[in-house]
DNA sequence: TTAAATTTAATTGTGTACAATTATTACAGT
DNA sequence: ACTGTAATAATTGTACACAATTAAATTTAA
């Protein structure tokens, strides 16, 4: 019989190190894909928000996307020196910085739409399965998801 | 009816999204616990490997890990510093670096033991979906996972 | 056997992450 | 209005990640 005491300790009777591990795999799957549109990972994400709400704080992205100034703000100035978003403070309260989508923001829309349809393809898991992931991280998240 | 063209672009559509934060989230709840035996959460995944197999080159410990020599070479050599490991090359094979742990690494093992006792405290997901996500996540990364 | 190809780490350069601190602005209570 | 508190970004410093390149050792194949 094996000592069992430090069986907690083994790599393989981990849950946060194959989610550390997919993750960063599948971000590296996206690579070739955002090479095309020129964003890393993080300002693809970046992106997705704007598409979306097209202009909030930094606060209200980093509520998003579960980041904080110290890593947005170097990545929102260069997204502001590509042309893609513009920062400028709030009226109202000069504390906020509020970002904006542009233009050419806007139109990489376009262009990214065949990112997800190429992703899709690199999967192999049943769409039960991800369902099943999808409903189980936000459970973690404490978000609700949709 | 919404234009659905790009709903595949919308970050509450996205898997990786979730997988991408959650990993983030536990690594930040295992810092308290890992400031306590002073080692960062890549550090504490690295001493798991080694208080398993006790001794094997980069290569091996990057294939476990997921990693390659450009994060794991200084990675290593701040635990080197520390005492946690030594380093030396193969004889048979002077490309490979062999890792191997110390009594000081070992006998880290006897506090690191608490670590995965207090982050048990820190979960809310039910064991049927612990097991779930860990069957999904090891199928993504394309191994048994045991 | 020896030149080419392969394997392995290390190095270099870029881009996050994030804790801790700082600076600015706004607000609350007096 | 004035003082202390809170909120928001920016800054600073440390630690990964990883692509691409380099360097050294080994293996392969002509």
């Amino acid at each position: 019989m094996d000592n069992e005491k430090y069986d907690a300790l083994k790599i393989e009777n981990q849950l946060c190190f194959p989610l550390y591990a997919c993750s960063r795999e599948i971000i590296k799957q996206y690579k070739p894909f955002l090479d095309e549109i020129d964003l890393t990972y993080t300002q693809y994400i970046t992106m997705m928000v704007l598409w979306e709400k097209k202009s909030l704080t930094v606060k209200e992205l980093g509520s998003c996307l579960f980041l904080d100034s110290g890593t947005l703000t170097p990545l929102l100035k260069k997204m502001e020196a590509k042309g893609l978003l513009a920062r400028r403070r709030s009226e109202e309260d000069e504390r906020n910085l509020i970002v904006t989508i542009t233009e050419k923001g806007e139109s990489l829309k376009e262009k990214a739409v065949k990112v997800p349809a190429e992703m899709a393809k690199c999967t192999n898991l049943e769409p039960e399965e991800a369902m099943e992931l999808y409903k189980i991280l936000y459970k973690i998240l404490g978000r609700s998801g949709k």
